[in-house]
DNA sequence: AACTATTAATAAGT
DNA sequence: TACTTATTAATAGTT
């Protein structure tokens, strides 16, 4: 169709080629729309050009990210659609942000950087660090005894209970250097040696 | 172009409409490939007949998929590959599963739930905590010098130094419920009146 | 699916 | 890029 025949082939003449494609793209995209509109079809058309320029065409009242949604579903290539990728990215940005929260904070706790703790609040943190130590004994001693019924020692937990420790360990209270520090660990295992026989610790959980 | 023209409008009979379908499906995709090859375009063209099926051109030398990468790169639809999908679900996994890790091991730096914590590890922990709280003072005797230098107290920095508060520091350790511990931040009222023009602490981040 | 009268698209020229 | 036109290509309706 036109003053005669040509091969399929790539136009080697540039502007030749870019006339070609002004006019067979216009052409194209109007058979498409006609096709969509006649025949009640779904079509997504995609061209880009040989200097990279972008021309699209969609079915009325679609986008074509509907159709390329569709294509995927059907072909398998599961790609999620815009909305759940949205939640999933609010889901990453959330736990990213905890996250730097929890660990900066856990780094106040551990001693390890204590620079982000503005100048008032250590008294805060002292005092809930010096109520996690003596849950931490409390603890111990619980885990003492419930392990010594465990293995029925029931003479030993008479002869030494609960309010006892306690009050022995108030007077062994820690100050200074963790090495020079009089470990209250030390101090259970000379007042109970059952604790000896006790399961080897694993350091897991225990690095931060 | 035919026995008679026609409306570009939905074809009502449906026998009609199916074949006019594949006949010019046939057409546009013969077209389509034309303008491909002669001008050297890449084009993707996806058609879902109005039945469901799928029928789809690309270019010589590319998959649809590329053609929709590029499409959503330039029209910066971020509608991620797949290779980037299941990176995004992995770091997605690793973050849940460090935000658990560091929660647990959070409570237990708070004493709020030492469950967790297995047999023998309470030594350690206990050791950690301990550490942490001589940090915390060393830090607040490190902030108060820093006020006092920038408030100008030069006199009163030198009659009270760092030193000599450790010294006095360590003979207040701290043992027993934290309603009942003497305070190192009342210490060092009575030691450094000029604590008492600093700042007002805030309450943010002290709360975990 | 094949046929064909008719319309539409377009290559080359301006 | 736009218009013109000779020529080819597409296709609507028919068989």
């Amino acid at each position: 169709m036109g003053r005669g025949k040509i091969a399929i082939r790539r136009i080697e003449n540039q502007t030749t080629r870019q006339v070609t494609f002004s006019k067979r793209r216009a052409g194209l995209l109007k058979k498409t729309h006609e096709l969509s509109v006649l025949c009640d079809a779904q079509i997504g058309l995609i061209i880009f050009s040989s200097t990279g320029k972008l021309c699209q065409y969609c079915s009325e009242g679609l986008r074509m990210e509907q159709i390329i949604e569709r294509y995927q579903k059907m072909t398998g290539t599961c790609i999620p659609d815009h909305d759940s990728l949205e939640q999933l990215y609010g889901e990453l940005a959330m736990l990213r942000k905890e996250f730097r929260r929890l660990h900066s904070n856990m780094r106040c706790y551990t001693g390890e950087d204590m620079s982000s703790i503005p100048f008032g609040e250590l008294d805060a943190v002292e005092q809930e660090l010096e109520r996690a130590v003596n849950k931490v004994r409390h603890r111990k001693i619980f885990q003492i005894q419930e392990h010594r019924a465990a293995l029925g020692y029931q003479q030993a937990a008479i002869e030494a209970k609960p309010v006892e420790h306690q009050l022995v360990l108030d007077q062994f209270p820690f100050c200074g250097e963790p090495s020079s520090v009089l470990q209250l660990s030390n101090i259970i295992h000379q007042i109970d040696p059952y604790y000896l026989q006790l399961a080897q610790p694993s350091l897991q959980g225990s690095s931060v």
